[in-house]
RNA sequence: GGCCAGGUAGCUCAGUCGGUAGAGCAGGGGACUGAAAAUCCCUGUGUCGGCGGUUCGAUUCCGUCCCUGGCCA
């Protein structure tokens, strides 16, 4: 099988991990994580990081690679993962991509604008214009340079507004021209494949749930203290979790509401990742439940890459 | 047992000087291109505790009963 890519998508707590893992070794494979939040060192636990263990059965890549100080992109995470993939491929082993957020899969796979990244002076000023006079001005000026963008963008998503402004303050460039210019990993001649698992959203909150008290039965509040004078960057403290447990530890906060608070915020993602996946037409799903479903799943897979 | 405060959407509560109600959260749907486990958008009919009374009309006023919390016995 020549240059054979297995993407292997799903919501959190659909058991990629497992398949991907079982996967690997029938197809001699290695692992890329599509993970903004495992690339960071000593979030382990709450990330639900492949054991050691296992990263020694099967090689991961796009794990451990920055502190949690650090700030990652996905730009960044996209770029590592191709250069992975590449280095997978030129060994004779097939890259199995595995996560659960759409845009970085979606970067991984369909390629990502190269237009500038951040800039903190312009995206401060922009920040500070908003706080004065409004988005709505901010915006306007958005429909004016780039009328495209705009239109895909809502009024009220400041972010996005910024971010497109910020991309033409120093680029000269509309972001929808350098989203136009965008290439894809299809282009390279490469085989892609991509599986998603599906499950009952139910039952998926139902194993959320279980993960979450098996994540505090492991000592993630351990690892939080652990990190806490590491310190987080603004990207790796979204995480899930590590705040709620963190206000826990110097606020204190009732740790059941913060338990229940993570829950929450995991079912909240678990359902965003659906909406994510849902509409894609390329992914192939495969229907799952229970815990029994490593090996039929593995199956299914086989089958239909017709090895 | 007496007094007081409440009983309104799955939860917390607004409100209706009498014309059958609305926010936040939860739940559901959607978007998504360098913060993405982030960010943004859309979505609210429920015997307004039960039963009677007054009224053209009561969730709103009156009576009574039930429940919850607090205080006093």
């Amino acid at each position: 099988m020549r240059n054979v890519v297995i993407f292997l998508v799903g919501p959190t707590g659909s058991g990629k991990s497992e398949l991907a893992l079982e996967l690997a070794k029938k197809l001699n494979g290695e692992i890329v994580s599509c993970d903004s939040m495992q690339v960071y060192k000593g979030m382990d636990i709450g990330t639900a990081k492949p054991s050691l263990r296992h990263q020694r059965l099967v090689r991961h890549h796009l794990i451990d690679l920055f502190s949690a100080r650090a700030e990652c992109s996905v730009f960044r995470h996209s770029q590592l993962a191709l250069k992975a993939i590449d280095q997978i491929l030129k060994t004779g082993k097939t890259p199995i991509l595995v996560g659960g957020s759409g845009l970085y899969l979606k970067s991984i796979r369909d390629g990502i604008p190269m237009q500038p990244g951040k800039r903190s002076n312009i995206r401060e000023r922009l920040r500070k214009h908003v706080e004065q006079y409004g988005l709505r001005q901010l915006y306007a000026r958005l429909e004016r340079i780039d009328p495209k963008r705009a239109d895909a963008i809502h009024a009220n998503d400041e972010r996005r507004i910024i971010r497109a402004l910020e991309i033409w303050e120093c680029s000269r460039k509309r972001t929808s021209d350098w989203i136009r210019e965008t290439r894809g990993l299809q282009l390279f001649g490469m085989k892609l494949w991509v599986f998603g698992l599906l499950r009952d959203r139910q039952e998926l909150y139902a194993r959320v749930e279980r993960r979450v008290d098996q994540m505090m039965e492991s000592g993630w509040i351990k690892e939080v203290e652990k990190l806490a004078r590491v310190g987080w960057s603004k990207t790796a403290r979204a995480a899930i979790g590590y705040q709620e447990i963190l206000q826990y530890l110097r606020n204190g906060r009732d740790l059941e509401a913060a338990v229940g608070e993570i829950k929450k915020r995991t079912r909240h993602l678990v359902k965003k990742q659906m909406t994510w996946f849902r509409r894609d037409p390329r992914i192939r799903w495969i229907p799952t439940s229970g815990n029994q479903f490593v090996r039929p799943c593995v199956q299914t897979v086989l089958q239909e890459i017709g090895s």
